[in-house]
DNA sequence: CGATGCATGTAAGCTGTTACATGATTGC
DNA sequence: GCAATCATGTAACAGCTTACATGCATCG
């Protein structure tokens, strides 16, 4: 009823709430942790953004806290509120502009757009030394999508699928942009 | 020789850099132009970030300016001087880090992950938004890779393909989540 | 001669980072 | 009893954004 609380959720913000919709009742540290094991590592999930954002939640009354009995630590347990639970449907459902969709920011991308600053030589060490990380990243994906295949929630599948299919489209195209200078170069 | 200038530039410096590379002598108004039609609206590419920004390159010898012959406005004309030449070279050849390479930021599959705080009927209407603008987002990036066929640099065409192949890899996993659901709730 | 686009810049603010700091718990 | 991990927090800073501000050039 209050207006307050009906602003629209910033990216961590609403990846936080989601979790610990997923886990609740969890600790900020937990979050911290799924944040970091996460398909992205985009990220780092550090306690100077991730304990001050969920304290702010909690006073926005999105989160409820209580102390777990029996912890020195002054370990909190983390829950979603109703507000919280509409606030985060509220998060997914403002995720479809267009600038959204087209925010997807890709620092291999952005390289390949500059390649011909490098000799040929070294755009080759360059590409084989990227497919071979890509490769790398592709297996951590694809054992993820393993995982979640027995999760209690289907969407982390769905989820890591999308990361497996794009880290494959990823990879696709960096073999044809090698091939393509071996090509040229011949 | 000296130490000053070898550190290793932010993502948005190493784009600028080799946006003035590509069309050098280019002004600072062109770099922003350049930025936003980029197929990433990643970077906003706001006056209070570039102008300061491309100030700091010129004072560490990246980038050599000249004033436009008869132009009252100031008009600054960009170049890329040999050492910044060096540093986008150690730009793009750092760029293969696995951390860089996982760091793709996906919002829409953030939020694939959080799914089941919706009701179905939510989700359908919010998967179909989100493959009809990712329909249209393949377009702009499909049109832009027809352009990019005739540009006298061959690397503009290669990036623009990756940008393609991964937006239809996108789409044909969300078209798959789409089914998934459909299936189930059936 | 007025609107639109070219061109440059500044100030305040948001969001996240690194680095530091503290202390309890658990397992060997 | 010591190391690793759990658990929470703060201070300084980096990087980019929005919003504001200015003024010339070009075209109809």
């Amino acid at each position: 009823m209050t207006a307050k609380a009906q602003r629209v959720l910033s990216e961590l913000e609403g990846v936080c709430l989601g979790i610990i919709r997923a886990h609740q009742p969890c600790t900020a540290y937990r979050v911290r942790q799924e944040l970091r094991q996460a398909p992205s590592s985009h990220w780092r999930a550090s306690a100077g953004s991730v304990y001050p954002l969920l304290e702010r939640l909690e006073g926005e009354g999105l989160l409820v806290a209580r102390a777990a009995a029996a912890d020195g630590r002054g370990k909190q347990l983390l829950s979603i509120s109703r507000t919280g639970d509409a606030s985060l449907r509220r998060w997914i459902l403002a995720g479809t502009d267009m600038d959204l969709i087209s925010s997807v920011s890709d620092p291999v991308r952005s390289r390949t757009f500059f390649l011909d600053a490098l000799t040929a030589a070294q755009r080759a060490r360059y590409i084989d030394a990227l497919i071979e990380r890509t490769e790398e990243y592709l297996a951590v994906t694809n054992s993820r999508l393993e995982k979640a295949k027995n999760s209690r929630n289907r969407f982390d599948y769905l989820g890591s699928m999308g990361a497996v299919k794009v880290t494959e489209a990823r990879l696709d195209w960096l073999r044809t942009v090698r091939a393509e200078l071996a090509r040229k170069s011949a």
